[in-house]
Parts: structure tokens; sequence; C-alpha cells
DNA sequence: AAGATGGCCGTTAGCGGTAACATAGCAAGT
DNA sequence: ACTTGCTATGTTACCGCTAACGGCCATCTT
């Protein structure tokens, strides 16, 4: 009979309790809680039993070091106030849920030193591979993952050098597909309103291809408008203001995302102007929130769901991978002209 | 001199390779990494020159079984996507940054079971503390949390029995104080539009408190709508609609959370519905988001930045504890009455 | 009947660190 | 000179678990 009450109230329980309250060799409650190897069906039953009776819990600190495995997937992000960023994160989740991994998240606020500590404190704990966004990385940070033997996937960007594999998209491609369409609609005095973060280097990016693009047709950006904090949709309104009032003949805005983007066609639509008619916008990203909204935003989604997904398969080995590793995988993201574009 | 290439490309390092690279022993170098003991200036000089030639990254799994310490919190969370969630997580961050914890944060899609896996992986790295949110949970984990003797801090909720501490409001009382202030304007038929979760136990009880305030005062709901799943913002149009044509003569709109209210909102004024005047509104969380709207949902914050500090701050051994474990802190949410209900 | 096979379970030796306890070296106290 | 008391470093013994291998016994082969 097994004792059905914890030996020591405060002790943490280790196999050998296990072991001992079921009569067998802490190895073979190994090989139960693990579905490993061969027991017989009694014994399994037993070992289980006394396990549940106990409220053991394994400690995989121990059960790493000695198998020298650890199911864990670090995963970098710069923020989780985004909304993009959970759905990456969802993306992932939804792959690794039936692998055994297991991803874990750390946070940067866009800052580079702040990323290679993360990093840092991830290989710390030998992870079986990392995730993380952007191209763009410190030194430090990049020797790190080089060195590190595991597979790295960046994310959400492919203009640059990945360090191993890459999945996304090509954030400068999506500034001058945007531009092209704005200009094919006829639009001329364009402007472009973002956010002031000089490491948020898909943005960047973004700009750079749509004014790019514009160069190309001779037109230059009419204006522009940075902010930095607060409540997007709050700046979204502020800026857009502040542009529609300084350069009156705009008849463009293009915001570098969505939720700048809403406060935008809010502020246009209380100030009775015609939108799209005298005024086109767009954002980008494609969030859901968009749906509420009283007209559709025109904008570009960023695959977020997919990049997430393949990121994980990359990590997870689930891939058809001819190459041992360092492929880029770059997404087509579609661009919903919504409501607030005019038809050419 | 050091040798400035790592020794065996492939072979991930340990102490001993610092070890044998900076000539003193591995208990040395242990101690230099973690600026514990006396160590002398030259050989700790010497010793970091050599980790970093080496691109050395300790090996966290070890020192973990080895000290019996690891500085790791449990974040358990019902979702992401909520907005509410990432910024208990700000709060949490902040707090534990400089005390040498790490929050890992896993995600339970408000499911029982879901929580209690999440639970066991989490309990299985033995970590320093567990923050948890809501007062229910499963048998199990229950059952775990209370075996695992490490501080355990229910969050967002205080109206049931913790395990150990708690930090959050009285959702009864939100429930219930909204109510009292709706009514004090001279709204009589009000209608409460929600989510259909059947484990979002603090809508819940927000949704009883608010009943029986009305009670009290001899009103019961003159209407019930609820969602799930889709574009908060969008479903919260749609609700609205619904309601108001399913019962012609509502005067209040309360909604569960503040993106189906601001959804909503965004209705009742396209459909030149006076508000606060006719119709008035109310959500709950005080989200950021609101800011930018065209007018000013009434809401309720649910203190989330508080409650994730303090909850860290129990966890990190910060508080006054002059009970050993177990206290309840409860948070008074402020009511900000915004533009849409009308002046008593 | 002797050997081969395979299912079931135990033993041994670490995984890569760290706590705790030596130990060596050297200045100062008496 | 001899203890005392540091400081700076090394030694030893684990932490809790698993890989790898070995042993035993029942069943199959030929």
């Amino acid at each position: 009979m097994t004792n059905p009450q914890p030996a020591d109230p405060r002790r943490t329980l280790t196999l050998r309790d296990v072991s001992e309250a079921s009569g067998v060799s802490e190895m073979t409650v190994s090989r139960v809680l693990r579905n490993r190897g061969d027991v017989s069906g009694t014994t399994r039953e037993r070992v289980l039993e006394a396990a549940r009776a106990l409220g053991y819990v394994p400690n995989k600190i121990a059960g790493a070091l000695a198998s020298q495995r650890v199911n864990l997937v670090g995963v970098i992000i710069p923020s989780l106030s985004n909304m993009v960023f959970p759905e990456v994160l969802t993306g992932i989740s939804e792959v690794l849920d039936d692998t055994g991994l297991q991803p874990v998240v750390g946070v940067t606020n866009y800052l580079p030193e702040r990323e290679e500590t993360v990093l840092y404190e991830m290989l710390s704990w030998r992870p079986s591979g990392v995730i993380l966004a952007g191209l763009e990385h410190t030194e430090a940070s990049r020797a790190m993952l080089a060195q590190a033997g595991i597979p790295i996937v960046e994310i959400m960007d492919i203009d640059g050098t990945p360090v191993d594999s890459a999945v996304g998209i090509s954030h400068r491609r999506a500034g001058r597909k945007m531009a092209e369409t704005i200009l094919a609609a006829g639009y001329r005095r364009i402007a472009f309103l973002g956010t002031q973060m000089p490491n948020d280097h898909r943005a960047k990016k973004r700009l750079a291809g749509f004014e790019e693009a514009l160069a190309k047709a001779g037109v230059a950006l009419a204006d522009r408008e940075f902010y930095s904090g607060g409540s997007a949709l709050l700046k979204g309104r502020e800026m857009t203001a502040i542009v529609l009032n300084r350069t009156p003949d705009v008849d463009f805005l293009y915001y570098s995302n969505d939720m700048i983007g809403a406060g935008g066609l809010l502020y246009c639509l209380e100030a009775g102007i015609d939108v799209p008619g005298k005024v086109g916008l767009a954002g980008f990203n494609g969030v859901e929130l968009l749906d509420g909204l009283p007209r559709k935003l025109a904008t570009m989604d960023a695959c977020r769901l997919q990049v997430g997904k393949t990121a994980a398969e990359i990590i997870a080995g689930k891939r058809p991978h001819g190459i041992v590793g360092g492929e880029v995988i770059e997404l087509s993201p579609t661009l919903q002209r919504g409501d607030t574009i005019r038809k050419a």
C-alpha cells in the first residue's frame, strides 16, 4: 500500500521518493514518467499511482543537465504592446505545441543592448533554438548566435544578411508596392507619418522603399511627421491634424502602422474630409482591429501568423531542409485597398 | 597569452575551458563570473578576458541544479491579445528587472486544463515564485501550487480564496459601483454586452455585482448579448446593433470590456444616437486605446500596472510581510466617467 | 538441451556547475 | 618566533536526473 500523504511536508520531492513509495528503482520511475523504454503495465501503474499520490513534479533542471536536451525555444521580440508580436507568438505556439518544444519569450523594447542581455540569458539556458525579430543586432549578439550551435531564425524581415535562417517579408518591397499603388491611384502630394524609433529598422526600410518608388516617378514626400510614446490612436489623430495644417495640399497620408492610421482615419472623418476623394490613407500590418472601423483602412499585412508558424517549423526541424540551415523564406504580403484609396 | 579562438568549433564551452585558458581553477572562474567571494583584481581581469575571448556563456541549468536556486518567476495568464495582460507583464518586469529575477510567461487561452499543463511545466523548472491570473483553478493545479513551497500570487481578482497571496480588485464591487453610478445618472433600461467565455470569471463577477446593485434598486437587466471570437471592435458594433434593435427602449449599454465598448460607441455615433443623452455607454479596463476615440468612453481601470508591480514585489520579497505569506491586497479601481454617462 | 532472443529492471557514471570546507600565503599582534 | 586573522585560491562532494550498459529470466529456436 502506498502512502497517500507526502512524506515530509516541506521538502521537495525527488525521483527517490517516488521510487521508494513504489518499490522500484529511480531509473524505472524515470522511464515511466517519460514513457521511454520498456516497463511492464503493472509497475507503470504502480509508479504513476505513487507519483500522483505524492504530488511529484519532475525536476527538468536535473533532467536537462543529464540528458543534454532542453525543450525550450527562445523567442525574442521588441514589444508586446504592438499587437503584431502576440500574433507571431500565436503562430509559433500553434506549431510548437505538438513537438514537445516550449517557447520562452523575451522582450527588448527595441533596445539592442537589451536584446543582447536577453539573448545571453536565454542562451544560458541552452535552448534548442532561438527565434528573434529583425536582422540587426549588436556585434556581440551576432557572435553569440553564431557560436550557439543551435538553429537560429530571424523573423519579420529579410532585407539583410541572416545569421542562419530568416522568415519574413521584404519591407523595402512592401514600401515600394504601396507607393506604386498610391501613385497609380493618382495621388501626388504624399506625406509619411510614423514612429520616432531609431531601432525600428523595418519601419525605416518601408519608408526607404516607399521613397525610392516615389522618386522613380519623380515625386518627393510632401511632408513627414514622427511621434513617440503615448496612445497610438491619439497620436495618429494629432499627427494628422498637424500635417494637414502644415501642408494643406497633401492628398495622401501613409502611416507606418495601422493604429496611428486608424487615428488619422477617425480624425479625417470627423473633420468631414472626403476620404479617399480628397485625401487617401494607408497603414501597415493588417490588424484585426481595423475591421471595426467606420471605413476600412488600406493596409498591407505582414503575414504575422505565417511568419511565426514557419519559424517554428524550422526550429522543430519540420521543414524539408535541403540545406542544413540558413534558408531565407520570403513571404508576400497582400495589399488590401480597403476604402481609403480611390479607384485608379 | 590566451588563445583567441575557441578550442573546438562545435563543442559547447564549459567552465573548464575558461579555467584552462586562464590558468585558474573552475571555482575561481565561477566566482568571477558571479561576482561572488574574493578574487584579486588581476585574476578577475584575466578570467573575464578569457571568457570573452572564448565567447563563453554560463550554463544556468548546471548552476541552478548545483545551487538549488532558479532566478525564474512563472507568470501564467489567459491571453496575450487582450492588451490587459501585456500591461500587467510590464508592471512585473519593471519590478523584477533589478532583482535578478526573470519572468517566464505561459498562456492558457482561458482553459483550466491548459493552465494545469502550463503550471506543471513551469513548476518542473523549479521557479522562485509563480504569478497567475484568477482564483479559479483545477483541483490538481491548486494542489500543485500548495505543494510547491514557493510564493504564489494570484492576480486580477480577490473575490475568492487564494492559495497564498492575492493582488487585484474586486470585480463584484466594480460591477456594483458602475451600476450605482449608472442608476444615479438616471438610466433605467440597462443592457449588458459581454464575452461568451465560461471561464472568464472576472467578467462574470462584474456582471453579478452589477445585477446585484441593479436589483437592490428594483431594476433588472433590460437585455443582454454575448459574443465570442473575432475582432472585438467589430463585434461591439454588431452586438450594439442587435441590442438596440431588439430592445429599442434601452438607455444604457454596459460592456464587459473597452474594446467592444469602443465598437459600440463608434456605432452609436455613426447612427446619430445621442450619447450620453439618449443612450449611455460604459466599458471596463481603462485601456489607452480609448484616448483616441471621438468621445471618451466611461470605464473603470483595473489597476493593471499596479497589480503587476505589487505581485512582483511580493515574489521578490520586497514587501514588509508581517505575515509570512498569504496577504490579500485589494486595489481600488477608479471610475472614469468620460463623456458617455450623462451628469446626474 | 544449449544457445539465442527479447522484455523488464537495476547499476554506474556522469551532465556542468556551486556550497562548504580546506589550504596556502602573508601581514600584523604580542 | 608563534599564533592570529585575513585574503585569495583550490578540493571535495554533491544537486536530481538520464545514457549506457549489464543482468536476469521466460520464451523461442534448431
